[in-house]
DNA sequence: TTCATATTCAACCTTTTGGTTGACGATCCG
DNA sequence: CGGATCGTCAACCAAAAGGTTGAATATGAA
């Protein structure tokens, strides 16, 4: 089973959707509009939407035949309190960090290490 | 050229290179140390180093016949800065996100639009 | 009904990714 | 010196990622 981050980081990898994810910074938009400004094909677009959403940093709703697209920041704290144990950031909160980690750590990741000699803390 | 967000959303997107970030978080180590816990070859696990490194995610000194792997917890600033224009986040800086932004779009990536209407605020 | 629009599906292709193995260069130790 | 250890390199491989095109499915409008 795979964690949730490694979807979520997998999705922001692609300059592609960080860019659809600014977009929908400004405004909700359909499948078709997403696409426009790229130099690419609608159901290459699409295909990048898909995976957006199985990250859930986007949500898709069909009213009609159009699909709008939405942000979904909520997402987004998963990473972020993932990142900020690492950062020598203020707002370190080291308590979440932790209780985070556990969950990841606990998730059965086949890349993960077999022994977790330095997970318990 | 590639934005660095790019390698750094990627490295961070595989599950041992994430767990190899959690174990240098404790204490730096050896590359043959940060290999022991995974199931995969030294060399596997040199490479996912190598890509860590690029990403600048940690740094590698070597000393002796050992090369020694730490955290290089700066890296992480980017990706924060770029994830708090996304979420709700109390310690949200939309300025620093806005100069983010246009440097990221300025980076003539080719997964870019070739209309950034959407990118003039 | 008929036509146009919105979106996805399926098949396919190329490049990248993540892993393997064996050989190699560098360094420490006896 | 000779042998063990540390780490990378090179060649290779299978699977996944990111794109294409053309056909299919829904819905809306005339």
């Amino acid at each position: 089973m795979k964690s949730d981050l490694d979807a979520i980081f997998a999705a922001l990898a692609d300059p592609t959707r960080r860019a659809i994810m600014m977009m929908l910074l400004e405004d909700d938009m359909a499948v078709t509009d997403v696409a426009q400004p790229f130099e690419m094909s609608l159901a290459a677009v699409s295909k990048h939407l898909t995976i957006l959403t199985r990250a859930r940093l986007i949500t898709q709703e069909k009213r009609g035949r159009v699909k709008w697209c939405k942000l979904e920041p909520d997402a987004t704290r998963a990473v972020t309190i993932w990142m900020q144990g690492f950062g020598q950031f203020e707002a370190l909160d080291l308590d979440a960090f932790e209780r985070f980690l556990k969950r990841e750590l606990g998730s059965g990741d086949s890349g993960q290490p077999k022994d977790d000699d330095y997970n318990d803390d």
